[in-house]
DNA sequence: CCTACGATTTAGATCAATCCAAAAGCGTTC
DNA sequence: GAACGCTTTTGGATTGATCTAAATCGTAGG
């Protein structure tokens, strides 16, 4: 109601197109629309005046009408699985930032881990006409999938975690190094028995991380001890509980994710234990209430934030190219030592929370 | 490549239209798209060719020239301004779930809590044509947003917090009640020096907690102590340690939400007190972490799950009802209670978690 | 005076669907 | 065999942009 165009034959607001400003300007439709993409060709004042008139009449781009004739969409697909994980949470706040700044916009998805959800929506997205696709493949997905998705020219990068065969884009941690880091850490404080827990399931991001444990552990000359659970904090409660009733308790556990580390250091207190002192317990993933717990818990910052901008920045890129060189970009996993897995630290200021550092990042190229 | 469209012209896979269909099948556009829309107007016989038509040359619907004709996109747009937190994690969760039961597919962007951002969002949704908004405004949302998104003729259901004047299309929980069914939980406990925590912003979820807050105190003929802080879980940590230090600390405190409780409970370890024991403490939200924290946490349990697909289902009925009166929706709060406010309390299973409730939903309407 | 030139601008086709009014098909009945 | 009523089907217009090749314009060179 607020400002109704004065074009007479619109019939509500909002509806006035590119002819009506071309009338309004005294040009033609195709020089508006060469207005409205910054085109070079067109003279300053005739741009000041369909601009003025633009504003006059109230006009909105339709983006719908001018993919049909362009095939761009300016759209993304984004497929996560577990939404309300505050490490997706971080990671599509990174991807929406990224995408925010070049003018894109993106669908979200959460599969819910299940592949039937995932193949519905990236159908879905191919009748939505979207530029491409960012791709956190949920638990069982066929590696199939990503040459389907390719038959069907819609790029698409991975994050996280990956199926398929290389070379495909990629955005994720290394997260090997990082449980690598871990032992390192703990042996270095001169613990023998250091156990692992989680991974019952098999994504490259599980399958990464125990290649991490038993090559640290094998290194220096350790025996492995693996416990293969659900990666949630019940799993990390209930997994301690077992592993300390054993004939030789580890002195130390490092866990799949930040969540079973919570968990465990729960189950040790159930147990009478005190984290960090009985047994030194590492997470994965650094997420913002680790350096809030108690005690501090010691963790592999993985950056989920960072990826998801790596992520959205590969996809642009991969639109503008879509024969370049498939990308993949690894980012490198830090160590943050706290007290669960050191006693002796001084007790510091709760919150000194780490920055996520890009720049560790590790880029791998495939022609 | 797999299989490419036996229509000659078509220049690269995947744009093959109605029109190959319809020469395939023998039989005009038009009525290729009324089998597209499952029109009965068409005999069994015509639509089950064309269906085999279809499937043979993979036809692949394009949304974006329906959406021209019949400015029906099947999409939405959705902001929040914080998906790193799980509870909007949860709550996008289920509105992910009630869309894609409709065929419908989701925007999502995170605001960041900064209104430019958000504006800049919604504009952009206009130009993408969604056919509705789902707003939790972000801090500082001009309140005559809502309007200007009514002259733009673009459905809006605010979820969560609210601006604006009533009646428009709400779906939240009553914060009100949650913070009284704590207090009241409380007083009946023996407790008589109550505090509350956070809130410092004004939004209708953050008064509508204070309201409950000081009625209920009122209610019972005691003393008020309200402290304005940030909302995290930091500031709970250091809200608790001040009020400690007063010559009359708080026996119990009732927190903005989980994370700063959890803060809260670190602060009194950081004292050297018990939570439960020498202060209770109660959260809101009810997040996973409640049941898994030590000592376990009594919160009110918000269900972000349920408000998101109320506020789903919302939407798609405005949607189709433009006219319609405006709902709102909102649900009730359970208060779960936990040892952080009774160490009498038997020591449970930990993960007694609590389920959604949504048929404690109150629904008014304002016509 | 005519033409060529670079810089702008434009008409008309095109993209892939829906909508609508009109036509076709078809079995009855007069 | 024409008229009728009913179900199906169909051209052609429409939606709002982009793309392409051609038109326009003022000026300078031959």
């Amino acid at each position: 109601m607020a400002r109704q165009p004065t074009h007479p034959s619109s019939p509500r607001p909002g509806s006035v197109t590119l002819e009506d400003i071309a009338a309004h300007a005294g040009v033609s439709r195709s020089t508006v629309s060469l207005v409205l993409r910054e085109s070079p060709l067109v003279a300053e004042r005739t741009r000041d005046n369909v601009r003025a008139s633009i504003k006059t009449l109230g006009y909105v781009y339709n983006r719908g009408a001018a993919a049909l004739r362009s095939s761009r969409t300016h759209t993304l697909g984004v497929v996560v699985y577990d939404i309300a994980n505050p490490f997706f949470g971080a990671m599509v706040a990174g991807i929406d930032a990224a995408l925010h700044r070049e003018n894109y916009v993106s669908f979200l998805a959460n599969s819910e881990d299940s592949p039937q959800r995932q193949l519905r929506f990236l159908e879905r997205m191919r009748e939505h006409r979207v530029d491409g696709i960012l791709l956190c493949p949920s638990e069982g997905t066929d590696p199939a999938l990503i040459a389907t998705l390719s038959d069907w020219n819609l790029p698409c990068v991975q994050v996280l975690r990956h199926v398929g065969e290389p070379p495909f884009d990629y955005a994720g941690t290394d997260f090997e190094q990082g449980v690598r880091l871990a032992v390192d850490h703990l042996v270095a404080r001169g613990h023998r028995q250091i156990a692992f827990i989680g991974g019952e399931a098999e994504h490259s991001a599980t399958l990464a991380r125990w290649r991490g444990y038993f090559a640290a552990i094998a290194d220096h000359g350790l025996a492995p001890r693996h416990l293969r659970t659900a990666l949630t904090r019940r799993a990390g409660f209930e997994a301690i509980q077992t592993l300390m009733a054993e004939p030789t308790p580890p002195s130390a556990v490092v866990c799949h994710n930040d969540l079973m580390a919570f968990g465990a250091m729960l189950g040790l207190k159930r147990l009478g234990l005190t984290p960090g002192v009985d047994c030194a317990v590492v997470g994965t993933d650094d997420v913002e209430e680790a350096a809030l717990s108690d005690p501090p818990l010691t963790s592999v910052a993985t950056h989920p934030y960072a990826i998801g901008e790596e992520a959205a920045r590969l996809a642009l890129r991969r639109i503008a190219d879509p024969d370049g060189a498939r990308e993949q970009v690894i980012l490198s996993p830090r160590l943050q030592v706290r007290e669960s897995s050191d006693a002796a630290e001084r007790h510091q200021d709760p919150a000194t929370t780490s920055k996520a550092s890009a720049q560790h990042a590790r880029r791998l190229t495939t022609p």
